[in-house]
DNA sequence: TTCTAGTTTAGAATTATTATAAACTAAGTA
DNA sequence: TACTTAGTTTATAATAATTCTAAACTAGAA
């Protein structure tokens, strides 16, 4: 098995954000960060392959409290979908999606291919967090 | 009980959607577009509502079925939200929302509040079926 | 009136997620 | 190094939203 040159960063990350570098926070880490591309998902997939073929597992409710810890964190973004199960982002920039209905897969959009020349203000006491495009697509 | 004037115009539209014209169709009918303003629902809401001091209850099922036919048909549009609750909207018109994270409301942005000035071309063999604004807020 | 495909229904089943509480562990302190 | 404790993990139970099932009902055509 090849140690992760990223596991010192992530370390740091992770205490930065006070959450302990446990180390089933760090194998989410090296599952989630250590490739070149992007990528979504949802916690049960999540699951499926950071338990395959591995000796020790990382249970479900460890998967779902770290998905839910990293996208407090900032590390993750939650997508919106129209259906009731939530999908993630490791991509954390602004960028847009669409949405295959038949399919139900998701594919990025880049922040330059969708230009919003007029945004509203948000309500009174609110801040915007985050603003999402999502284009439903179909046959 | 006062009979919509708009009985025969849901029986016809029903109709031109291949949905037979049910009692509990048209209830539901009534209950959702029988009003001057347009509004946003989840399905145990629509429930609630529907059978509130009423002697003959439509099952829940039959809110279900309805509501998901009523959207394919186009009479209502579902709306994209983080949570894993689907909600419904009556105003079909293109327009955007924004997400309360705290209090888990919608609140509608006006077609006219967001200008897109560039939108992506769909996937080859694909269409757009609907292109959705969602702006998460929090305090 | 009869027939049939479409619809409704109650309840069971499924799916995703959250809660619980006991066992474990990271990391600060003596 | 051992001790301590708050944070974390875990298996499992609980909950919530939705879908499935199959029997009973009904709109509308013949």
């Amino acid at each position: 098995m090849i140690i992760s040159h990223n596991l010192k960063m992530y370390v740091q990350k992770l205490r930065s954000s006070n959450l302990r570098p446990t180390k089933q926070r760090l194998k989410i880490c090296q599952f989630l960060f250590d490739r070149k591309k992007t990528f979504h998902f949802t916690v049960e997939a999540l699951n499926k392959k950071i338990n395959k073929n591995v000796a020790t597992k990382v249970s479900l409710a460890t998967i779902y409290n770290t998905v839910e810890a990293f996208t407090n964190a900032g590390y993750l973004k939650e997508i919106l979908t129209s259906k009731n199960k939530s999908y993630y982002d490791t991509n954390i920039k602004s960028h847009h999606h669409f949405y295959d209905e038949g399919s139900k897969e998701l594919t990025d959009i880049h922040y330059s291919q969708i230009k919003l020349s007029r945004v509203p203000v948000p309500p009174k006491g609110k801040k915007i967090k985050n603003l999402e495009v999502v284009i439903r697509i179909q046959k």
